[in-house]
DNA sequence: GTTGGAATTACTGTATACAATAAATATCGG
DNA sequence: CCGATATTTATTGTATACAGTAATTCCAAC
């Protein structure tokens, strides 16, 4: 992961803050990182993410990490509350259902445009991030695997044509990673093997209105394969003594 | 005495700080004030936005109003450019094509739900909201006109039960306005004044699928009515010498 | 041993100071 | 008088200091 090596207490010396990067850039590249790391669940649902250890690890001041942590708010992320910081977002069940129904309407939507945009060279890359997917199944790497998962639902979005959709599309794959995490059976993937594959094959051959169908089922199945109970962490005696 | 070298560091009046507002709501309140303010077009695509003069006019410091503008900035309100600071966001035509299509999609598809869960009391909001809306339109306030318009379409999402899509459609409205701005005509507003009484009548009827096909003409007739020019204001003189 | 409360601690919220950079302006050479 | 470069100025980027508040710990009393 992005080493934030020996975290030289020294931050002073403005000279080389330059040296390094555009310093804008080292902001995006931070912001991809925890996000990598949430949508990875590297980091679980409920993890707090405190300012300090954040500017230590990143090795710059509060002031960027606030920064990052209020986009991530913004996209749902984390969860910002008043005086208690930031924390991984933990999704209720009925953002769960929102979230996949806001994907059952913008991604089947997008299907058919999809199909008519989509050439060779497109074709090649989904079917190269499907295998990329299918290896990291394989050779057991579940985190690596989920965000291929997403990303081959980000791209797909991207391939439409519409940026805003495909952002809307990227901020719901994020999110369903987190749901996922929290509602997902452990040894049970969201995305089945061989599904982005033979929608690929639908689209490649232009049949939009077969990939629509396609995606709609997918997306079903993924949401069928969650079990939708609230797990209350919280003082969960208390109920088991009242109830006994 | 030793301790004479440390002067009385008080140099801001702190106890005054507090006392008006929670600060957290005083915050959303200068987020919703500038928000408004483009959405209402009294700010203009392009108007600067420094942070000084924001921060004079709202009397905090320019650390809460970066926290808004780039708030702004992720929903597309203003654009940041990197050493330039806030301007509101000129759209290019290419986003609003993306943008209206992708109302297109969502508003329609919501359609059905919202004709679902359409009671009494729901359409009755409407209505005022429509009434509101010709109001201000007849005594010539356009401006308030096009964000009770927007706030119309914003509402009839939120009604549909999902919060998610219901986001999406509120920055997609808000977008709009800007939309509107740039490529509207002047005196011709984007929604007609009946139609949106004519689609609670659909709704109120439980008739989805004719609210459906409604919502899209009247979206359509919106986009048919903007005039697609990009104006280049910069560098056009260039053209022009070589041209001529 | 548990509970209530006070003191401490840890953390976030906000303003400000200072650095860095791009824009505007002035100055000088042609 | 025009063009290129140096200087000044305006404005953003970042770190840090300080304040305020919630959480924790510790202590005493029952």
């Amino acid at each position: 992961m992005s080493d934030a090596q020996a975290p030289e207490k020294r931050r002073a010396p403005a000279k080389e803050t330059k040296n390094s990067k555009e310093g804008d850039e080292r902001h995006d590249a931070i912001y991809r990182s925890v996000s990598d790391a949430i949508v990875e669940q590297r980091l679980k649902p409920g993890s707090r993410l405190r300012e300090d250890a954040l500017a230590d690890v990143f090795g710059i001041s509060r002031t960027g990490i606030r920064k990052i942590l209020q986009r991530l708010a913004l996209e749902q992320l984390v969860t910002l509350t008043p005086r208690r910081g930031a924390s991984v977002t933990r999704p209720t069940a009925d953002e769960a259902k929102d979230v996949f129904d806001a994907r059952q309407l913008i991604e089947c939507g997008l299907m058919p445009d999809v199909a008519r945009r989509m050439g060779e060279k497109e074709a090649a890359e989904l079917r190269d991030m499907a295998r990329q997917e299918r290896q990291a199944l394989r050779s057991g790497q579940q985190s690596v695997a989920i965000r291929l998962s997403a990303d081959f639902h980000m791209r797909l979005a991207q391939l439409s044509g519409n940026a805003t959709l495909a952002e809307f599309v990227e901020r719901l794959c994020s999110r369903s990673s987190l749901i996922l995490a929290v509602y997902g059976h452990p040894g049970h993937l969201g995305c089945e093997s061989h599904d982005h594959d033979d929608l690929i094959g639908y689209l490649e051959a232009g049949n939009g209105e077969r990939a629509k169908a396609f995606m709609s089922r997918h997306l079903k199945a993924i949401e069928a394969s969650l079990s939708m109970v609230e797990e209350e962490e919280n003082v969960p005696d208390l109920q088991q003594i009242f109830g006994g």
